[in-house]
DNA sequence: AAACTTAGTGTATTTATTACACTAAGTTTG
DNA sequence: CAAACTTAGTGTAATAAATACACTAAGTTT
């Protein structure tokens, strides 16, 4: 039998927040040593996506919800693994690895990360962790240069996501308790990067009955008020038991 | 910051196969210490998933085409990860830990596992192969008692399966290089565990195009011989690409 | 030769998908 | 305060997909 190393175990979250307008992701400043010169350490800084290793006790899920729950403030967010990178060299640059060894101290040779991706509501006080975080939303399909693979991990994730929202409404968490019929479908628009037909959007989305209309509408906008509407989770949660596939 | 520990990270195979009427599963058969009595070690056996440590130049997708390769003694088999069971107590019994211990020669405290599911035609050869390794192929859906958490893997993986063939001709990795329609539905009913209308699956898969009809028929049964059909690797691939999801 | 078994085929009904354009009700602007 | 602006809200017709359903053909076995 082979000698069977342990490798080091991460999560990573590819954090996706909706503005009103844009499909954002999450990302996190980092500073590491580029080289020397003249006896002098260069530093420079690039992003990557909040991640952590995850701690003894710990199940994966557990560590992604920590990581979210620190960035975020939030517990109760969505939250799925989407993936698994692990090849061992997808830590390959030397200040990669430099910056791993510092900033765990610990001797890391090698990281196999578990991936998650969750969907949040951008506000205000959101907007603000981030900035304490030294954190920031970028537009998802400008997430280029991220450190490691984590670009890779975006692309992974953005794909799952789209694939997902085919057949669930996983588009609801990106909005607030309340929201329009256009809201939502302004979301579908960013996350699929598609235009949708305003009447086909919501012949479909009222045929699963999970929208509940309320007896309000929304204020202050420049032209006629569409109605409020909230989710109802728990018609959601029974019709989906319903699917079962598709009959020959 | 926490200290940060390194668990174990295997890799275990859901390997399904079809016998021309029932989907299997590969399991291998695991003799452990069940305790002491007068003195004397009391053995018991059961089944588990085939599976081993990832090594420390290996891929987890590597590891886990080895551990098949080592099995069946194949190659280019049909492979995908499909989840990954971390949580700290997964392997919690006592004998557990103790075989996993003496089996490996390591102190293992915790494993996280990568999981998969395969596919693969069960011939002549496979059978023998899975004799020499204390292998036995078990109807998928009388996979009970199993070591660790393996039962819950198994469930999981044929969940993944039935999802994936509603949209990918999977179906067609159980089968011989040339097959009848009645076999394809007979894969797919196992894989469903339902009837499916004959006119209905030949509409059905006939409209992909990726099975060509060969010039040459069934021999040696008792009823009008059936035409024998290839599938078509490369037409398959170029249409998926063209599937884009829904448009609203 | 009769019984048996599976192959191979078409149609009608229902449901889902798509493409497409106007009036209603607010706010902003001049 | 009237006109311009913006998005809300609505239906229908055409096409495509899913389903339910029954008989004749061609071999083998008895």
């Amino acid at each position: 039998m082979k000698l069977k190393l342990n490798p080091h175990i991460s999560v990573d979250c590819v954090i996706f927040g909706f503005d009103g307008n844009q499909l954002k992701t999450l990302l996190i400043k980092r500073r590491y040593k580029a080289g020397e010169k003249n006896n002098k350490i260069i530093y420079k800084s690039d992003y990557k996506l909040p991640g952590d290793f995850i701690t003894d006790e710990e199940d994966p899920d557990s560590s992604a919800y920590r990581v979210l729950k620190e960035l975020t403030g939030l517990s109760n967010i969505y939250l799925k693994q989407f993936g698994l990178f692990g090849e061992p060299d997808r830590i390959n640059k030397k200040h990669d690895i430099e910056w791993l060894r510092e900033t765990t101290g610990l001797p890391i040779e090698r990281v196999i990360t578990i991936t998650y991706y969750s969907l949040i509501k951008i506000d205000q006080s959101i907007r603000e962790l981030a900035d304490l975080n030294d954190a920031i939303w970028v537009d998802t399909d400008k997430t280029k240069n991220l450190a490691f693979d984590h670009e890779k991990i975006v692309i992974y994730g953005l794909k799952t996501l789209r694939r997902k929202l085919q057949f669930e409404p996983v588009g609801i968490e990106l909005l607030p308790e309340k929201f329009t019929l256009r809201q939502l479908q302004l979301v579908y628009e960013a996350i699929l990067n598609r235009k949708l037909d305003k009447r086909n959007f919501r012949k479909k989305v009222f045929k699963a009955n999970y929208l509940i209309q309320l007896n309000e509408r929304e204020r202050g906008v420049a032209h006629k008020p569409a109605y409020l509407f909230r989710f109802d989770k728990k018609v959601y949660k029974d019709s989906f038991l319903e699917f079962n596939g598709f009959q020959f």
